[in-house]
DNA sequence: GAGTGGTCTAGACCACTCG
DNA sequence: GAGTGGTCTAGACCACTCG
């Protein structure tokens, strides 16, 4: 572990305890260097990771606050969601089901084609997955996966977690994905299986999700029940 | 402008123009230090926040490449939103309107207070604007501001771009933002300005943002027609 | 003017990947 | 073993903020 990583944990841990108060300054660079006894690059580094995540934020000739954030302080559930539902779940006592409705090998058309980037030949596996918290139907899941990255692809892997089996057996890092948010109108098919009414809305997620190195892994599509997921994310960009 | 900043506009542009083409690797961060005449470090911070707008991707022992995204390749609209409508649409040839429902000053109840952090009797600006692009109804806004951050707010200003008031008049900048989308039903008060009907989605957006030092600035309900609007964004997560 | 963070340098060592 | 990126250092100079 690097030791940039190792100061944000520390920090991190410092802000939530409230050891760093919300509205407060964090002690100035030079002197959390000293603590840590590294250069003042590598606190630098671990600050700008932690106002990435949206814990703090510098200013120059000030210093660097630590946010209040509503969200923070609240029970609120910072669901960041993409791992996957069985990472998201995980440490919660809620019971995950994966239903396999189907389970094939085809070729591509042409708009999984361009989302994986892959040539009409090459052959991909086509999933679709209903999947169950505490037994109730939560979302609906089509995924896309090429048969190149993804080799023995299993019904039973199916069943729990495809990214346990990617990160953990493949030794395949997702490194980012492409994601599109929309509303939309429930299909027959979602009510059947999300036992939703004809005029529930739908959240839709698509993604497309790269490996490091930048070949896409997979495509998917998640269509959620309107009333029971939403997708929470801090951004920071400069405007 | 500062060295990195340079370095990653040009290394941007080549990476539009194909100069390197898509799934090319870099040069190396040494040569790459060599032609900008720079250290490798500040190689390396360009470089990792163009690793962060998902356009290439390092890999220790082998090289940097340039990732291939089909949503690059395509038109499609990468919208990223949030500088609010009309720094979307700023370079289009879209014609935008926004028409100011209800512009009132009050007290905060209590979610407000909350997510604005503040007292009862900080007063705040209430404000609705029903925001058209070519004279369709698009999206219908509510926002909450505090007084105290936005003074003399006009009904001009709101008619125009709140962004562009905070950032130029006022010399706010924003650094971030903390967002949750979700579908839903769409109420009366839609389908009265959306014009939309009964059974059509509403997507929506609810956002906190957070000016430079950590103040919340603004928080405000965003809802889409659901037939012409989609969030998108490239999210690395280190899975 | 004193204090802060932002940027930058010129090196160093290491871990990883590949043939 | 050769080549790559990842991390880290110990300094330096500058821009910004505040009283």
């Amino acid at each position: 572990m690097a030791k940039y990583e190792e100061i944000i944990t520390i920090l991190r841990n410092r802000i939530k305890n409230e050891y760093y108060p919300a509205g407060s300054l964090l002690p100035k660079q030079t002197d959390l260097a000293k603590e840590f006894t590294v250069s003042r690059m590598t606190i630098q580094k671990a600050l700008d990771l932690l106002a990435q995540e949206g814990l703090i934020s510098s200013k120059k000739g000030v210093g660097t606050t630590v946010l209040q954030h509503s969200f923070l302080k609240k029970g609120t559930s910072f669901v960041s969601e993409y791992p996957g539902l069985s990472a998201e779940m995980e440490n919660s006592d809620h019971k995950i089901k994966s239903v396999v409705i189907d389970f094939e090998v085809g070729f591509p058309n042409e708009t999984i084609q361009d989302k994986l980037l892959l040539l009409p030949e090459e052959p991909i596996y086509k999933i679709v997955r209903l999947r169950m918290v505490d037994d109730e139907p939560f979302v609906l899941e089509y995924t896309y996966m090429p048969i190149k990255s993804v080799p023995n692809l299993t019904k039973k892997i199916l069943e729990n977690s495809i990214y346990h089996y990617l990160k953990n057996d493949l030794k395949i890092q997702i490194t980012g994905a492409y994601r599109t948010i929309r509303a939309d109108k429930s299909t027959p098919t979602d009510r059947k299986y999300l036992n939703c009414t004809e005029d529930d809305p739908i959240l839709e997620l698509r993604q497309i999700a790269y490996q490091k190195g930048g070949d896409p892994i997979e495509y998917s599509c998640t269509r959620n029940r309107f009333d029971i997921r939403e997708y929470s994310f801090f951004d920071t960009k400069q405007l």
